[in-house]
DNA sequence: TTGTAACAGTTGCATATGTAACTATCAAGT
DNA sequence: ACTTGATAGTTACATATGCAACTGTTACAA
């Protein structure tokens, strides 16, 4: 019976856990938004989010993926030059900038959300339909991420 | 029946809920070792490998962290201008670097760990001890992470 | 021995980031 | 109207980062 001293594991430990799985399962998308589109991840996920919802606020999108809000002020800029959205004033508050895509993006989102089925696909395959779905489910109870 | 268009959705995309998980289940712990001696993760990283193990190369670090070496040849740096470790020279191959703690590094070791142990705990305690437990094995199982 | 390739680790440079301060706008109370 | 405080979003500055190029070292083969 131990009574002090080093219980700690880091193979135990969930932070470290959850980071490496995460970056496991990122880098091979993550390296397809980057060589296809020159996107870094803040703008795949305002562009996501865009996709998804249709015109969102900046600060929408900050509570929704928990970024910070300069980043996400900076992946809007850097998609505005690009092209791929464009910026709405607010008819009631003028701080507010209703964000939306354009035919550009949309295109973006359409290629890259496609490419992100694809990729959940491959992964269910290589590791197990089955287990998918339960860390899936796990993951979704546990941290209630963002619905959507 | 639909052939075609948009099944995507971010709720379900593996890579953005194992983001967020990670995201949620770092943070508390991370502002810790921040507040309290100014370290940023990989410091924090690399601190505990040399804990546990004792000894090691920065390649070693590199291999079983998964970050970049650049990264971690800066944070050892950092690591070494706070006094918390120490460089020797390998006796057969000059090119390497035994890295280990300082008696000041191991007592940052030793009260991070215990810290991370007491996290680890209240997330139990939080979440559910089943829950965590299955959540580990799945984890670790699926994106087999390094033993320790 | 000499040449070549590989390797451990560091550094230069351009870019990305977080913090805090800033602008502009709104809301509410006086 | 006018102050006060909050909010949406941007920017300045210091720091952190990734990539590529670099130094110094080792392995090995011609």
């Amino acid at each position: 019976m131990r009574m002090t001293g080093d219980d700690f594991s880091l193979g135990d430990f969930l932070p470290y856990l959850l980071n490496q799985a995460a970056e496991a399962a990122s880098q091979s998308f993550a390296a397809i938004y980057k060589a296809r589109y020159g996107m870094g991840r803040t703008e795949w996920r305002v562009l996501v989010h865009l996709g998804f919802v249709g015109e969102m606020t900046a600060r929408d999108i900050c509570e929704r993926t928990r970024e910070h809000k300069t980043r996400v002020s900076r992946a809007v800029t850097r998609l505005e030059a690009a092209g791929r959205l464009i910026r709405r004033a607010h008819a009631q508050d003028r701080r507010q900038e209703l964000l939306s895509l354009t035919m550009t993006g949309r295109a973006v989102y359409a290629d890259l959300s496609a490419e992100a089925v694809r990729h959940d696909q491959a992964l269910a395959e290589q590791i197990g339909a089955q287990d998918i779905v339960r860390l899936k489910a796990l993951l979704a109870r546990l941290f209630a991420p963002i619905r959507g």
